[in-house]
DNA sequence: TGAAAATATGAACAGATGCTCATATATTAA
DNA sequence: TTAATATATGAGCATCTGTTCATATTTTCA
């Protein structure tokens, strides 16, 4: 069946999560939040600090309409919260992990793209 | 602009990824391709050992076409390889990086996930 | 060579997705 | 209260996606 050894180190926690569908059901929800261009760099700005609507809207370069659809749905998803201040609302991330997947997602990208350097 | 200190440390090398466009482009397909559900167990059976089709078909429990379309999808964006072996194909995982993610969007996902333990 | 087994692929289709546009809601200031 | 600013949201639409179905290709074995 196996064709060469591991390729990771077989990890009897990962496998158990693996077992449930419902675990890697939302793990595929996390990664496919992090698979849109727009919500990509709506959190690659919140891995940095909290902003407000208007804020992401210019770092994105969308429209306030566009934003504010991701946004929902990155909050229904639990990715991210909100809490307003006056007229603003102002945005953040809600979980550690999201920064590690991005800076590795990164990496591979990086490897992956040719840049000249490496 | 901000509302609290910085949630991850400043990454000098992670924030020159976030300013190309290509590598932010390409780390947004590494997550899409993680983020269905059957690309994601074929992923995940192969990041223990390399499977042929068929063996994917029976672990993935879709049909074989379906299996096949999924592999070229993986194939073409670089993050599985196959080579022959008789009648059979055998993929494998193309890149360590995608185990790594893997593995944190599980462990991200089983905490979100109720599981009555944890 | 012909049949069987394994894999690949094109067409088609239903459902999902991300955007725009118009409008609603909420807060502040005049 | 009215106007202005900030944000949210529903409808509609064009595009994308994942699957199925039918069929093609490749390899092995009789």
């Amino acid at each position: 069946m196996a064709r060469e050894g591991h390729i990771v180190e077989p990890d009897a926690l990962v496998e158990s999560y693996l077992a449930n569908e419902d675990i890697v059901y939302e793990a595929t929800q996390i990664f496919d939040a992090l698979s849109d261009y727009t919500r990509f760099q709506i959190l690659a700005a919140l891995c940095m600090e909290s902003h407000s609507v208007s804020e992401l809207k210019e770092l994105c370069h969308v429209t306030q309409s566009a934003i504010s659809h991701q946004l929902r749905l990155l909050r229904d998803r639990g990715l991210v919260y909100a809490h307003r201040e006056g007229q603003r609302v102002i945005y953040a991330l809600a979980d550690d992990h999201v920064a590690t997947l991005m800076r590795v997602g990164l990496e591979h990208a990086a490897e992956a793209v040719p840049t000249g350097e490496e």
